[in-house]
DNA sequence: CTGAAAGCGCTAACAT
DNA sequence: ATGTTAGCGCTTTCAG
């Protein structure tokens, strides 16, 4: 089924059936409507990738993340989402599963369609993977994280920051025997540097973690509450437990509040992330927004302008304390 | 950069830089290097755009879902990726936003990228989705339920068989004053599907639902939370809560611990789908696994398989009690 | 083992 | 307002 076939049907040229179904230029509105009804009764679907190589565009925009099922993710697709929508450009996503060697080659794949642009999170990539990204000849643009030298454009909050304030938040307030706890994975970037920059915050009050606890596998109510017995037993002075994501902070606090234990006197909590489904937790945990759906938005923003940028753009996390923290 | 590039670097025709990267053909192997190493220095990306045309081949799969933001999407997801991982396909994803006309878009769109097989979630389509579908000449699949009349295979459980399984167990453990909870978006067929069931299974036992009460907007620990207290407050006799979700359950879960309540003596309460990231609540919320990796692994499978099938794979949605129902 | 020719289905550019 | 021509970058097919 080809244009041939609707032009044939429609008694008109290929051109003519391509620029009405494309709405170009001027057509006649009886031979468009012959046209429609054929392209109609023969149920045609246009072949893009035909349309692609001949006019040289494909209204594609590769997403690279690590994974869907990380919630952080699909928050930054829905903002990615809401500015292509009004665009005639499409994300189309692929996952690095957290591996530097695998991201690259979904790279290869995406530019291998010669896709209109590139979001790619985070700013650690390979060699390889950069080179191909500074010399796409489309609009690139790194998300989520701004600490680093991205290729070209980047949106993001800088993690350090945000921990380096979660640290001067939780200092102020008095708490003194501070646990981290987070992955023992060293690809997820980001949370390595929320551990930095809350090292330095906690070294600017002139207080070290009593303890960091690192969890292999994913994140969960029940990693949360398993690190959470493991650190309170084995330190049970801790007044403080700063996880490396509210999932996790979640099952902490529901391990606490069962213990009986004083929350936010005795001991106070905060997490990463803001997620929204966990709204209803009985205490709201303290966190920082991650700003991921504007991250989205600003970044497709950069695409859709079609410039090739360098503009870093900085959000800046915001501190939610919720009620796991008391008053400064 | 095209192929013509690399082989002028190369010093070989077109054709043989086309063999060396298609790994296809015998090449000499002095000549293989000599191409990979122009390749390589020249940063060239072949371009699938013009490989695909000229050999009528895609090696994608359209997968089309909802939502990426309800977490079972990103487990089919997971499984028909574990699956492709081990081929040449690649999956696209595109999201219809629980809305039929858009999904018949995304359809359409998918299919002008004439990818080698399509992956549709839910039976109820337009008609026109319905007819691409028919007549797109690639293997389709529609997942996740298997209550009506597929276009061509089908993976998924039996929304209704859950409905009314639960229902049988409820019954089965003595609860009399049942209710149900869940969204009033009458977009969310399988959720209708289990209702309907869950209706049929209480009439077996000569039960109707105390209440049926349905909430606007996302599910969420919050939602949970609200519905619950606005049922029990309205009808403090109930003594069984079904949500439409494990999520929303966990909401419910949380409010009705937190009022003291003797679960599951004095009431018992279940949920949907199974979600591993809830393992870790204080209770584990009774469910039904809806199988959505082994979903999303036997889908593409048929997929992989490049058969137009019409096979009905059905599977069974296994009853996990936990710990918020009574023995029977 | 390597190359030359033809063409995939569409659109840009130029007629008419 | 419509048609004609050429060609996008690659692979298929056929020759050597």
């Amino acid at each position: 089924m080809t244009l041939r076939d609707v032009a044939e049907a429609a008694g008109v040229s290929e051109m003519t059936v391509s620029r009405v179904l494309r709405q170009r230029g001027d057509v006649s509105e009886k031979t468009r409507d012959r046209v429609f009804a054929a392209a109609r009764s023969l149920g045609y679907v246009p072949n893009k990738i035909a349309g692609a190589l001949a006019s040289n565009r494909v209204n594609l925009v590769g997403v690279v993340i690590p994974s869907l099922s990380n919630m952080v993710f699909p928050d930054v697709l829905h903002g990615i989402g809401s500015v292509l929508d009004h665009t005639p450009l499409q994300p189309v996503v692929g996952t690095s599963k957290y591996d530097a060697a695998h991201e690259e080659h979904v790279i290869y794949e995406m530019l291998s369609w010669r896709p209109s642009g590139l979001i790619v999170a985070g700013l650690e990539h390979t060699d390889a993977a950069r080179a191909m990204m500074a010399n796409a000849g489309i609009p690139v643009v790194e998300v989520m994280d701004v600490d680093g030298d991205p290729v070209a454009a980047a949106v993001g909050i800088s993690h350090v920051s945000a921990g380096r304030d979660m640290a001067r938040e939780i200092a102020k307030r008095g708490y003194r025997k501070i646990a981290y706890l987070g992955s023992s994975s060293n690809a997820d970037h980001r949370a390595q540097k929320r551990l930095k920059g809350f090292r330095e915050g906690l070294a600017e009050a002139g207080l070290t973690a009593v303890e960091e606890c690192f969890y292999d596998g994913a994140s969960g109510f029940g990693t949360g509450r398993a690190m959470t017995e493991q650190v309170l037993t084995r330190h049970p002075e801790v007044d403080f437990l700063y996880y490396n994501t509210d999932i996790n902070a979640a099952g902490g606090l529901l391990y606490c509040l069962e213990k009986g234990m004083d929350i936010p006197g005795r001991l106070g909590l905060a997490g990463f992330n803001s997620f929204e489904v966990l709204d209803g937790l009985p205490l709201r945990i303290a966190t920082m927004d991650s700003r991921r759906y504007e991250i989205g938005r600003r970044a497709a923003e950069l695409i859709a302008a079609n410039e090739l940028t360098e503009e870093v753009v900085k959000l800046d996390p915001r501190f939610l304390p919720g009620d796991t923290v008391r008053d400064a």
